[in-house]
DNA sequence: TACCAGCCTGTCTATAGGATAGGAATGAAA
DNA sequence: TTTCATTCCTATCCTATAGACAGGCTGGTA
């Protein structure tokens, strides 16, 4: 399953990266505007900041904004900034890795070649679906709805 | 995540299709062979069985067989079964359905549109690998090892 | 220098996963 | 017909984690 907080934290960038020209953008703006609870949020920002994509100013006006260019921002590192890693079991994980106990070879293990392969699906949605081609593709639902 | 319930339950399977000419198999002999707490494994069992995936014959010598040719049971069907939806997200499920509270419109929701992806990616490979296929792999694996 | 917005720490609750226990029901074998 | 292995049912417990909120500190900008 998808944390609240992942799926918190991808509508917040979409927000920020389609407003970019008015950004910074403070947490109080986008908590409105996308129904996230403010102090939730607050610690959503904190995490994507330390991972190095978004920064933050403070003070009057400040808020946050983008770090790098939102077509170098994909889903993969949010993802696994907020959600943890993205395979469904530790054991076939590239950035979370653990052996599990249970298994005397893994080669052996059915779940774990199971779960090797839909790692690799999923990651080849996630690894090739940035930030600025996802907040287009809600623009033209948006257009095409009014 | 997968569940350990998942994980349990998809070894339970191999285990018997493995040993199908033998079945049916006991609780028993699968929870030792594979390193599945007993009384969970028996809890797993149960609902693959209402799930009309295995059946159990009760008594002596008794335990569980398969109630379908092994090349017709999928992957997909098994984890539904035992993890719930294959969708990280309740609005973008087939079989478990749920509207998100928080979306005004699904359609110009990023993470929806992109979690809609990543679904039908592994549904690719889980809808397609089935508990016969699954169970030669790790056979073709044993063989090599030894 | 005053204020605003980010930042940090800590607490609370609900839920779900994982695991175990004890005994009832069933049916094959002795 | 008795015995015993096995499934089946109900119930309980423990733990970790997600989600959410509160209060006050910090720092920068107007």
């Amino acid at each position: 399953m998808l944390s609240k907080k992942t799926k918190y934290g991808i509508k917040a960038l979409t927000y920020i990266c389609k407003n970019e020209e008015r950004s910074p953008i403070s947490i109080g703006e986008i908590s409105k505007a996308e129904n996230i609870p403010h102090k939730f949020l607050e610690a959503i920002l904190v995490i994507l900041k330390k991972g190095k994509v978004v920064s933050a100013k403070k003070g009057k006006n400040g808020g946050y904004y983008l770090l790098r260019d939102a077509r170098e921002i994909f889903m993969s590192e949010v993802i696994r900034l907020l959600n943890g890693p993205i395979a469904m079991l530790p054991c076939v994980s590239l950035n979370f890795y653990e052996k599990c106990e249970d298994c005397p070879f893994e080669e052996g293990c059915g779940v774990n070649q199971l779960m090797l392969e839909v790692r690799d699906s999923a990651l080849q949605v996630l690894e090739h679906k940035s930030l600025y081609q996802l907040t287009s593709e809600i623009k033209i639902a948006e257009d095409t709805l009014s």
